[in-house]
Order: structure tokens, then C-alpha cells, then sequence
DNA sequence: ATACTTTGAGAAACCGGTTACTTAAACTTG
DNA sequence: CAAGTTTAAGTAACCGGTTTCTCAAAGTAT
């Protein structure tokens, strides 16, 4: 049988909670007692149950991780940045996957209940008012990552979406280009659809260029959905010279489509996306992008989390830097008129 | 506060051994007592605290599945598989990302042992004899995916990968291909690296085609190592009219190098690559390559684990079917001969 | 009506720790 | 040296369930 404390105490003639507190480094043994202790621990091979000691603390040591599917690239680099940090603080952390079939939150956050996790991180997440009523219940800390939701006391980490679609834009206007079409997410995701919509718009409308609704078509953030999205936007509108893509996903969709279609990028269209995932240096030529700061999204996340779960304090959103990555697929044409 | 079994018992006027039982299925209570005590559960909001119930169970329903990285697509994918599958039986999954920064394995075979999981799946993890023996120690079921051990009765579930490797080179041969590279895995790895390239060689020497040493480069099986390997390929051997690389990521870094020199994929160089990540279909020119059925290699892998776990017995390993994934990548050169 | 079986339900031990409380011994201090 | 203080270590309650054992009441057979 695996050793209880109760068996190293027996070995070292000694109480247990004399074990218990050689254990945790309090005081209340003499040196000699502590060496003892130790001794036995080690010959015992003991090893302290994780779970038997929750009972007391009411502190699992373990956070949720609610994302949409781990192969989404973005979701698991931020998870990733979750593991680690986590890792670092002594917390373990459960994966679940949302986006199995349906939406299968309730159900995940039913487990996360009943197994006592310390807190919960929500990544791309909308949260409802089922959620969250639940989550009320539950009484457990909650931050959101590229998130929103109307409870002002639920902190979230993200990217001013908003500023960045702008500089985006901005960007491509820069660069000498006019008829600029936006491959959008959908109208439903408040932060990743509507705010980068609206960036779009404003940068266009700042440097006076007219908004036209047939250069706006809607993806669902993943590859297939930007490839029939440009296959719809080179129909709607001939003058394109580039596109803004709500995702990097998207944007290399909408590239494969205009590369299967003849057309040379940058030479004839240029492309710039958003999230800066591992896919857009991989493709060629490599996708100039907007970047976030993907791992560090998800160690803010935990590292909010855990400071509520150990203080009980409420703790203050946080929206991190964005970056243009400059790579290869957007044309100077400025340059190029000279 | 939230309340436990106690608070239902009292307030519906029975012993928690019966609200227990209720909880349960168990027999030992008339269908008046069975009401009442299910309206008092739902009056009161009560949850069962699973981690109590572990004390008695010996089970947290929880398994931990180590891998080197979310972020490695092949790896996510086969986590996917993991973690649909554990949800529908009832099973909750920690994630442990073991190649952070050095070889984290052993740290977080410490952390699953005090928490008491139920079982690990190891993802192309290695398992050395400092992992062996502690998890001989700990006593709990493994599972190894795309991984070998010396060890009979530790059950793995993986493709042939030899015979994968093979058929891959086989398909390049039967489309006219002599002169084929290879950017193999590392050789310290068993079966990605040594096994794959053994195919490489067989089917070369079954077609009565020499090998040659330069024609074979080695990676890391990331995107980097392809780029670089492939340059290096293409210093040590001119006449190479096609590359089998041993994952997709170098497959594509391989490619990528290639495009930026200028070479036309596939009119002069033609690529197969192995795994079938989504990357392999989202780059342009669409890639070929050795699919594994990564989902299931995750959720066999679990369905083994959970019988382990259950039973108590051994369970037998598996190889799962590989197939050609034929895309645009490979260029026919009999056809262009007539 | 009596003896025996079945059923409903409670009491209490147990799982493996932590911790408040208690006590005996050792050490200070005036 | 007596009284007070500090220190080492033990005892037992507790966390929230499950489960074994026990027993009274109801049901059944003779």
C-alpha cells in the first residue's frame, strides 16, 4: 500500500501531526525529531495526498481553462502561456474543450463545480447569463481573455482590438493602398467581430476613404471561412488591392484562394492578418500580421487568476500591446510609383 | 456557504447515509424519503464535492496527459482526441506541457502523483528509467502515444510507422521519383526518427534504388529544422527531385526554403510530408502527405487507459491505419515522360 | 398469533490530511 | 529556588463524503 502519514508517524514514534508539521515547515519539533521525520519519509518513500489535504485548505491547486479546441492555434498558444506560468505558481490545469459539439460550457463548468477547481480561465469565451449564473454560484474567480462581458468585475486580458484593426489598416493605407476589403468575423463575437470591424471603418474614414459594404464579407475566424470569403469579395468588388483579415487563419485561407485564382501576392493583392500565430511565418510568402502577445495573454490571465484566488481581492483588467509584424505579403505601392 | 451532504440530511430530516444513498442509486429507502430528499437537493443547490467522494472511490476521475507542447500541432490534435473522449466518460484531463524549458517530466510525474490522477497518456514522450521507476512507484496505468518503451506491458497506440514511411517513399517512387531526400527526425527518437527513415531505406532498396548518405538530412520535426535542412539537402545533392520529410512542419519549412530560391513546387521539386496536421492543407501548394488519424490516436489511447483503470487488467497495444494523403505537392513524372 | 424474512433508515467508522487545544518538559528570570 | 515563559509534541476534532453494521418496523409464512 501506498504510505499514509499515518504509517510514517507510527515508524518515527511520533504523532502525526508532529509529520504534518515537519511537512509544512512550522514550527514545534526539535532537530533531532525533524531529521527523524525526514529520514522515514524518505525510506518510506511517502509522498503527501494532494486531495486529502484540500479537506482543510479548500485550495485544490487547480485552475480550468474553458477555450473553443486546442487545436485552434491561437487558443492553444494561449493555453500554453496559461500551463506554464501556472506550472510555475503550483497550479495544475484541466483543458476544456467548448467547441466539441454544441457548446458543452454548462456541462465543463458543472465538473469544474463539483471537482472544487480554485478558479477559471475563459478563453474566446462569450459568456451568457446561464454562465453566468453558475458561475455566481460557484463562487469561483473568473478572468477572460479576448473577452468582454457586461460585469465590470470581471477583469479580462486583450489587445485593444479596436486600436489594432485601426493600425492595421492604417498600415495598408500607409503603404499606399485605397481599396482595402476586410474579411470580418462574425458580427456575433462582440470583441474579435464588431470591434475590428470598427477599427476597419474608422481608419478608412480618418484618412477619407469611403466605407463600402461590398468590400466587408464575414468568416467564422477559421481557414475554410476565409477562403469562400474571398472567393465572395473578389466578386462583389474587381478594384481590391488588399484585405484585412480578422484572423491569421482567415487570411491564409483568403490567400490560398487568390493563389489557386492566378492572382500574385503581394504583386497584385496584398494581405494582412491578425493574431500572429505560428501559421502565418509558415506559409510562403509569410503573412504580415497584427501580433499578440499570445503566451503572455494567458500568463496575465493566470497570474490575475491566482492573485484573486489567494488574496480574495478583485483585480483590474489589463489590455496588452499589439504589434504590426511586417513580413511579406503587403506591396508598397508607394515605392513602386516613384 | 455551499452546502454539504450534512446540511441536505438535516434540513430534509434524514441521515446523510440516506441522502448518500439517494445520491447513489443505491437501495435502502422508500420513494417518499427518495422525494423528499431530491427536493431538498434542488431547493438547497447542493452539488456532491467529488474530491470527498475521492477519499472512499480511490478515484479522481482525472488523468493527466503529458506532451511536449500544446502548441505543437500534432501534439494538440492528438490532446483533442484525448480530451473529447475523456469528457464523454466522465474523466476530466490535466494538461502538462513537459519540453517548456528542459525536460519537465519528472517535475510534473510528481505533481499527477499527489493529486492522484488515475491515469497518464504520454504523448511521443520517451520514457527514460527515471520516468519507470517513479512511475512504477506511483502504480498508476500509462498509455503511450506514437511512443515506444521497452516495456511489453505498457500499452501504446501508434501508427506503422515504418511501413508508413515506406509507403510514402513508395508513392513517390511510383510516380517516377529516383532521387529522393530525406529530412529525417532527430535518430535519438525511436520511432519518428530512426523507424521512418528505416521505411525511407527499404523502400528505396526495394526499388533497386542505391542509397545515399547525403541525400539524408536531420530536424528537430519543426518548421525551423525543415528550412535549414533543406538547405543543407540541397548543397549536399543537386539531382534531388523529391523530399520526404518526417512531419509536416519540416515538410513545409523544406518548402518554404524552396520557394524562396526560387524552386516551383512541384515542377521541379515535389515534397511528401507525415502527420496531416491542418497546416498540411492550408499552405499553398497544398501538401501531401502520410496522414495519421490523430483524433483517434488520442481517443484509443484514452479508451485503453479508462479500461486500465477500470478493470484493473493489461490492455494490448494498437497500430491504426495510415493513409496517402494526396494534395498538390507531388508531381507525376511518368505522365509528363509520355 | 408467532416466528422468520425483508426493507427502510440511522450510527459510526473511515479515507488522509490540518490545526486548535492541551500538556509536559525545559528554560528564564527575579 | 519558585514562578513564569517558552518549546516540543501529542490528542482529537474536522473537512465531506461512502459504506458497513445494526436495528426497528413492516411484511410473510405457518
Amino acid at each position: 500500500m501506498i504510505p499514509t502519514i499515518r504509517d510514517v508517524a507510527r515508524e518515527a514514534n511520533v504523532s502525526i501531526a508532529t509529520v504534518s508539521r515537519v511537512l509544512n515547515g512550522l514550527t514545534g519539533y526539535s532537530d533531532k525529531t525533524k531529521q527523524k521525520v525526514i529520514k522515514t519519509i524518505e525510506d518510506m518513500g511517502y509522498h503527501p495526498n494532494a486531495i486529502a489535504r484540500y479537506l482543510n485548505n479548500r485550495r485544490t491547486q487547480t485552475i480550468g481553462v474553458m477555450i473553443p479546441a486546442v487545436t485552434n492555434e491561437f487558443a492553444s498558444a494561449v493555453l500554453q502561456g496559461v500551463e506554464e506560468y501556472a506550472l510555475e505558481r503550483g497550479y495544475s490545469v484541466f483543458v476544456c474543450n467548448t467547441a466539441v459539439d454544441g457548446n458543452q460550457t454548462m456541462k465543463y463548468l458543472q465538473v469544474l463545480r463539483e471537482k472544487k477547481i480554485d478558479g477559471i480561465v475563459f478563453v474566446c469565451e462569450v459568456l451568457d447569463n446561464e454562465h453566468k449564473n453558475l458561475l455566481e454560484a460557484m463562487k469561483v474567480p473568473i478572468v477572460l481573455v479576448s473577452s468582454v462581458t457586461d460585469d465590470p468585475h470581471i477583469p479580462y486580458v486583450r489587445v485593444d482590438d479596436k486600436q489594432a484593426a485601426y493600425d492595421a489598416v492604417r498600415y495598408l493605407i500607409e503603404k499606399g493602398h485605397k481599396d482595402i476589403g476586410m474579411i470580418s468575423g462574425s458580427q456575433e463575437d462582440p470583441i474579435a467581430g464588431t470591434l475590428r470591424q470598427q477599427g476597419y471603418r474608422d481608419a478608412l474614414y480618418d484618412k477619407g476613404i469611403a466605407f463600402r459594404r461590398s468590400r466587408v464579407v464575414y468568416g467564422d475566424f477559421h481557414y475554410d471561412s476565409g477562403m469562400t470569403a474571398m472567393e465572395t469579395l473578389l466578386k462583389q468588388d474587381k478594384g481590391i488591392t488588399a484585405v484585412f483579415a480578422a484572423s491569421d487563419e482567415m487570411a491564409v485561407g483568403a490567400m490560398n484562394y487568390a493563389m489557386q485564382q492566378g492572382i500574385r501576392i503581394p504583386e497584385e493583392i496584398s494581405f494582412i492578418g491578425y493574431d500572429n500565430i505560428r501559421l502565418s511565418r509558415m506559409i510562403y510568402p509569410a503573412l504580415t500580421t497584427v501580433g499578440q502577445p499570445l503566451l503572455q495573454l494567458g500568463q496575465e490571465a493566470v497570474s490575475k487568476l491566482i492573485t484573486m484566488i489567494e488574496t480574495g481581492r478583485t483585480v483590474s483588467s489589463q489590455v496588452v500591446p499589439h504589434e504590426i509584424v511586417e513580413r511579406q505579403t503587403v506591396r508598397d505601392i508607394c515605392i513602386h510609383n516613384i
